[in-house]
DNA sequence: AAATGAGCAGTTTTT
DNA sequence: CTGCTCATTT
C-alpha cells in the first residue's frame, strides 16, 4: 500500500504544507502524458493560479490531476479542498474523472456548484441570516408570482412595470451582491419611478416570513453571512485550504466575492477559464473578473494552455484569426500538431428553408458515409431557427436530439408535483400551495383564495393555515368551503401516511386521490401523453431518495434532463447550450447581420455585446473537430415576416487561408446582370466601417451577392422563390419499404401531436394533424392512437 | 369559473 | 407567424 501515491489512509491530521512527493526521484505516474504547462498548471500548487484554457486545450484533465496531486502529496485532505463549478453536469463529471486519477471514488471533497455548496452552508448557518435551515428555494416562476403580488399590493401598473422586469432587476442587484440597503439611490428609479428599491426590501421580507431564499440569495446570503461572522469564515478558512474554480470568465461579482471572502487566508486559489469563452455577460458574468485576475490576486501564476488536442489546423486558424478583432483579451493563440484537416466552408443559400434542406442533405450524406450522428451538430444561435431544422429532419427520417430545451424542473407538470409534495412536506409553504389549490380544478379560484389571503393576512398567519380557519368562518360560499376544507383534510391525512408509507407510495397516493393524473389522462392535447409520462418518470426518480426532503432538495436545485435515450442522433442546440461540447462536424447556420451578431445584443450593450457575439462564433467554430460548415442565407422569415438579410460580419472576419467559399447549386450562372444587392448594401454603409472593409471576405461575400443576381429589392415583402429554386439533383434512393399504416387511420407524434393519415408512399405517410396540419412524416416517428 | 378573443411582444440560460 | 397574457364574455 505504501506505492500507492493515493492513499489517503495514511494522512496525518495536520497535512505538512510542503510534503515531499512519495516518489521524489520520480515523477509522479499521474503527470504523465501532460505537457509543459499543463504540468506547470498541476504542480503550482501554492498561491494563486490562473490557467487560461483555451478550447480543446485539457482543462479538465488539469483541473482533476491537479486535485489528484494535491491529495497525492499530503498537501491535502479531500475535504480541505473545494471545487466550484457553474453547472451540475461540469461537477458531476469532475467528481468521476477525479475519481478515475486516483482510481477510487473521491468522498469528503467539495464539489459543487456554487449554489449546491451555497446551500450547504446556509443549512448550517441559516439562523444567522435571518432564516430557518429548512428553508425552501424558490425558482423563478415562484419568484414572478410572488413579486407580481407585490406590485400589485403597491398598487402600480403591472403592465407598465411587468414583474419580470422587477426580476430581472433584482436579480442584477443580486449578482452583484447589492442587498436592498446597498442598491445605490439611482439604481432604485430603473423601476416603477424609484419603487425598485422599496419593492426590493418588501420582496425579502416577505421571503423571510416564507422561509424561502430564491436562486440570488444563496450566495448573497453566504456572502452577508461571511461579512457579518468572521468565526464563521474562520472555520470555512481552516477547512479550504485549497480553492479551484471552472469556467472562471463566467462568474459575476458576487461569486468572484465569495471567493475572494474563502481564498483571503490559504491564498491558494486556482481559476480556471477562457476569457475567449466568455458568453454569458448579459446574465451578469463579468469578464473583468478574469482579465484582472493578476491584480485582484497579487502574486498570481498564470498558466496558458495554447495546444488544442480537439481540432484540426485550418479550423483553429480561422476561429483564432475572428477572435484576434476583439479588444482587451489576455491573448492566447491556440496550435495544433494534427495537421490542416479540412477547411471552413462558409456556403450562402437562398433563404431559411433552403438552409435547413442543403444541411440536412449533407447530414443525409454524412450519414451514408458512416458517419456517427452522434458526431454532428447544428448550433443555432437563437431558439426559433431550430424549428426549421427540426421539420426538415423529421420529414427525412433523420433522428435528433433537441438539447437543453425547457429543463425537467421548469415543466409545469413537474413543478406541480413537486408543489404537492412541498405542500406536504411543508405544512406552511404558501407558494406550492396556491400553485396547486386549484389544480386540477375545483372550483376555488382567484376570487376565493383572495379572500383566504385577506384572512392570512388579518390574522398574520399562512396562507395554508388560514385555508384551515376558513373552513369553520362564513366567508366562503359553501361549495368553495366545503371543497378546501376536503382539500385541507386530504393534506393532512397524506402526510400522516408519511410515517406509514415510503415517500414514493405517498406521491402515488397523492396524485392518484388529488386527481392529478386524471386531469391529464382526460386531456386531449397533443403533449398530455408526454406530460403524464414525465410525472411517472418524477415519481420513479423519487426512489433513489432517502426521504421526500432529500428529494426536493435534489430537484430544485440539481434535477437534469439527462436524455438517457442511447439511440444515435443529430444534435440541435443554440451556440450557448454547446459551450464544452465537441463534434466532428458542425453546422452553424444563420450566419447574417441581425441574427448572428444578433442586433439586440449590439443594440443592448454595443461593442461590449459585439465581443460577446464574437466569441460565440469563436465558440461554434471551435466545437467542430473535423468540419466547420457555416451558413448564410439572402432571405429569413422573421415572426412572420420576409426580410433579406446580409452576410455576417464574422463571415469577413474569417482568414481567406483557411476557409472555402461555396455557393449554393443553380444560384451560379443566373443569366441577368449583376445590380441590386450589392451596391445596394453598399449604399447603406454597411460595409464603411472597420479597417479591413474590403479584405479577402469582403469580396467573398460580395461575389456571392453579385451571383445572386435577381430582380429583388432589399426589405421587400416575400422573395420571389418561383424561377430561383436551384434544381437540386434528385437523390437516387432504393424504393422505401411500404408502411403498415393504412388510409384514414388515427396516429400521434412525439411533436405534432395527434392526426389522420390522408396518403402512404412506401414508408412516409402524409399526416393531417388536428394542431399542427398536414405534414409528411416518417412513419416510425409516429404511433398509432 | 371556464371559455373565447384581442393584443402584443418576440435572444442567449444556470441555479 | 407564433405563443402568451389579459380582458371580456357566457
Amino acid at each position: 500500500m505504501m506505492s500507492d501515491p493515493f492513499d489517503l489512509d495514511d494522512l496525518s491530521p495536520e497535512p505538512a504544507p510542503t510534503a515531499p512527493a512519495p516518489h521524489s526521484n520520480m515523477p509522479p505516474p499521474y503527470l504523465d502524458g501532460l505537457n509543459e504547462p499543463q504540468r506547470d498548471a498541476v504542480l503550482a500548487t501554492e498561491g494563486p493560479v490562473l490557467v487560461l484554457a483555451g478550447a480543446g486545450t485539457g482543462k479538465t484533465r488539469v483541473l482533476t490531476t491537479r486535485l489528484g496531486h494535491l491529495m497525492a502529496t499530503g498537501r491535502a485532505a479531500p475535504w480541505n479542498i473545494l471545487a466550484v463549478t457553474f453547472t451540475n453536469k461540469a461537477a458531476k463529471e469532475m467528481q468521476e474523472r477525479v475519481a478515475r486519477v486516483i482510481g477510487r471514488p473521491v468522498e469528503g471533497m467539495w464539489i459543487g456548484t456554487f449554489h449546491s455548496i451555497c446551500v450547504r452552508i446556509l443549512r448550517k448557518h441559516a439562523e444567522l441570516v435571518g432564516i430557518q435551515s429548512n428553508f425552501t428555494i424558490l425558482d423563478t416562476d415562484d419568484q414572478i408570482r410572488l413579486l407580481k403580488q407585490l406590485i400589485q399590493a403597491e398598487n402600480i401598473d403591472d403592465k407598465r412595470w411587468p414583474a419580470r422586469a422587477l426580476a430581472g432587476l433584482i436579480d442584477r442587484w443580486k449578482n452583484k451582491a447589492l442587498t436592498p440597503d446597498r442598491v445605490p439611490e439611482g439604481e432604485s428609479y430603473a423601476y416603477a419611478n424609484g419603487m425598485g428599491g422599496k419593492l426590493y426590501r418588501a420582496y425579502q421580507e416577505r421571503l423571510k416570513i416564507l422561509n424561502a431564499a430564491d436562486f440570488g440569495d444563496l450566495l448573497m446570503h453566504v456572502i452577508t453571512l461571511f461579512q457579518a461572522h468572521p468565526d464563521v469564515l474562520k472555520e470555512y478558512h481552516n477547512q479550504f485550504r485549497y480553492i479551484l474554480v471552472d469556467e472562471y470568465q463566467d462568474t459575476n461579482v458576487a461569486q468572484y466575492l465569495w471567493l475572494r471572502l474563502l481564498s483571503q487566508a490559504s491564498k491558494n486559489i486556482c481559476c480556471v477559464g477562457d476569457d475567449d469563452q466568455s458568453i454569458y455577460g448579459w446574465r451578469g458574468a463579468e469578464v473583468g473578473n478574469i482579465l484582472k485576475f493578476s491584480s485582484d490576486f497579487p502574486g498570481a501564476t498564470v498558466v496558458r494552455l495554447e495546444q488544442n488536442y480537439r481540432s484540426t489546423g485550418h479550423i483553429l486558424a480561422a476561429a483564432s484569426s475572428l477572435i484576434t478583432s476583439n479588444e482587451g483579451r489576455l491573448g492566447k493563440t491556440l496550435w495544433t500538431d494534427a495537421g490542416d484537416g479540412e477547411k471552413v466552408t462558409v456556403k450562402g443559400v437562398w433563404d431559411g428553408p433552403e438552409e435547413a434542406r442543403s444541411i440536412c442533405e449533407e447530414i443525409e450524406n454524412l450519414q451514408s458515409k458512416q458517419h456517427a450522428l452522434s458526431e454532428i451538430a447544428i448550433l443555432v444561435r437563437t431558439g426559433f431557427q431550430m424549428r426549421e431544422f427540426e421539420e426538415r429532419l423529421i420529414t427525412l427520417g433523420v433522428p435528433y436530439r433537441v438539447v437543453g430545451g425547457p429543463r425537467f424542473y421548469e415543466r409545469a407538470e413537474i413543478r406541480d408535483v413537486m408543489a404537492y409534495l412541498r405542500v406536504i412536506a411543508q405544512p406552511d409553504d404558501a407558494l406550492a400551495f396556491e400553485r396547486i389549490v386549484n389544480v386540477p380544478k375545483r372550483g376555488l379560484g382567484t376570487a376565493s383564495i383572495q379572500k383566504v389571503h385577506g384572512l392570512a393576512q388579518s390574522h398574520g398567519v399562512s396562507l395554508p393555515y388560514a385555508a384551515r380557519m376558513i373552513g369553520g368562518m362564513d366567508i366562503l360560499r359553501p361549495a368553495a368551503r366545503n371543497k378546501l376544507s376536503a382539500l385541507m383534510d386530504d393534506f393532512d391525512r397524506w402526510r400522516a401516511m408519511l410515517h406509514t408509507h415510503s415517500h414514493v407510495e405517498v406521491a402515488e397516493i397523492v396524485l392518484e386521490e388529488s386527481g392529478y393524473m386524471e386531469m391529464w389522462q382526460n386531456d386531449k392535447s397533443p403533449d398530455a401523453p408526454g406530460k403524464l409520462e414525465n410525472v411517472k418518470e418524477m415519481v420513479s426518480a423519487m426512489g433513489e431518495f432517502e426521504n421526500l426532503g432529500g428529494y426536493l432538495e435534489h430537484i430544485a436545485l440539481v434535477m437534469e434532463n439527462d436524455n438517457n435515450d442511447t439511440r444515435e442522433k443529430v444534435s440541435l442546440m443554440t451556440l450557448h447550450g454547446a459551450k464544452g461540447l465537441e463534434f466532428d462536424t458542425v453546422f452553424l447556420p444563420g450566419w447574417e447581420e441581425g441574427l448572428f451578431p444578433n442586433q439586440r445584443a449590439l443594440d443592448e450593450t454595443g461593442v461590449k455585446g459585439l465581443e460577446e457575439e464574437r466569441r460565440l462564433a469563436y465558440v461554434g467554430i471551435t466545437r467542430a473537430k473535423k468540419k466547420a460548415n457555416i451558413y448564410f442565407a439572402g432571405n429569413r422569415q422573421v415572426f412572420g415576416q420576409w426580410q433579406s438579410s446580409l452576410p455576417s460580419r464574422f463571415i469577413d472576419e474569417l482568414p481567406g487561408d483557411h476557409i472555402e467559399m461555396e455557393s449554393s447549386q443553380g444560384l451560379y450562372g443566373n443569366q441577368r446582370q449583376s445590380r441590386g444587392w450589392g451596391d445596394d448594401f453598399a449604399d447603406e454603409g454597411y460595409f464603411t466601417s472597420g479597417g479591413d472593409k474590403y479584405g479577402p471576405g469582403w469580396q467573398r461575400a460580395q461575389s456571392w451577392r453579385q451571383e445572386q443576381s435577381f430582380d429583388q429589392t432589399p426589405h421587400r415583402g416575400t422573395p420571389p422563390t418561383i424561377t430561383m429554386k436551384p434544381s437540386r439533383p434528385k437523390k437516387k434512393k432504393a424504393p422505401a419499404p411500404i408502411s403498415d399504416f393504412a388510409i384514414g387511420e388515427r396516429v400521434f407524434h412525439d411533436k405534432f401531436g395527434y392526426g389522420m393519415v390522408e396518403d402512404v408512399e412506401g414508408n412516409k405517410l402524409l399526416v393531417e394533424f388536428d394542431k399542427a396540419g398536414a405534414k409528411r412524416v416518417v412513419d416510425t416517428f409516429v404511433t398509432r392512437a
